[in-house]
DNA sequence: CTGTATCCTCTCTGATACTG
DNA sequence: CAGTATCAGAGAGGATACAG
């Protein structure tokens, strides 16, 4: 699946780049949902100091159901982005923790999250002026 | 709102630090889903070289429709990210934009899906592995 | 060209109930 | 505890038509 259908005749070395960059994201877009997604980016985020078993996970992750958490350390897991151990004991018990990739992953999504986080209140006065200059019109 | 309901008990220096990081992310949970949602980090990515018209930007990412497109743009400029300069001629003409901000914040986002590309032999690798597991079981 | 408006579909999501 | 199964609603998303 290609994403990009045509080259910009304005193609630059910086361009170029940016062109590579955007292609190369065309064959990882469903792996990068599962990370991006609503919940896999807090799911990877609390697992980034340590490893959780699943309904200590679920209460980290304000608002997730079970089924919406099952499913997404399912997917997570499967791209080898998650560990999963369980304990055939009883009751059971189930350890989530983060793969070497999936740290790395986590590390790049926290990061975001921090730079997001740092510029909300740029991101509040943006949305504010915006608002605003609707109302005039 | 608040994600995080409980203190995990084995806090120590680095698990306090993710914490606060966690806890963090609430506050902007929005804003973030609009840079990392389907059509949002693709349209970061596209922007992330330089400024496109709305049709040029529609065809970089590909798949995705008027309306998502539109909705997804004017999220990411109220939230200050992208920049819209609409010039009033006939036919109409607008160019979509990286603002200071919005730049910094694709920077992170490319490299997030470089680093993710970069992966993609392994996770191919790990998803084979999960699912011959599972037809062994 | 750059959108907006409408309708319609389908997936995602959450609540509930149940199993091992 | 750690899920799975099922159902129903909400919202994402797409196709089409139309406006400026």
């Amino acid at each position: 699946m290609t994403y990009m259908t045509e080259t910009p005749e304005y193609v630059d070395e910086h361009a170029r780049f940016a062109f590579d960059v955007f292609a190369k994201a065309c064959t990882s877009r469903t792996t990068l949902e599962h990370l991006t997604g609503r919940w896999g980016i807090l799911a990877m985020a609390a697992l980034w100091h340590g490893p959780l078993r699943f309904n200590a996970l679920r209460r980290r992750v304000e608002g997730v159901s079970e089924k919406m958490l099952a499913q997404t350390l399912q997917a997570l897991e499967r791209d080898g982005f998650v560990h999963r151990e369980a304990q055939p004991s009883i009751p059971p018990r189930v350890d989530y923790s983060l793969t070497p990739m999936g740290r790395q992953t986590a590390g790049k999504l926290v990061d975001l999250i921090e730079f997001v986080e740092s510029q909300m209140p740029e991101v509040t006065a943006a949305q504010a002026r915006h608002d605003q200059a609707k109302v005039r019109v």
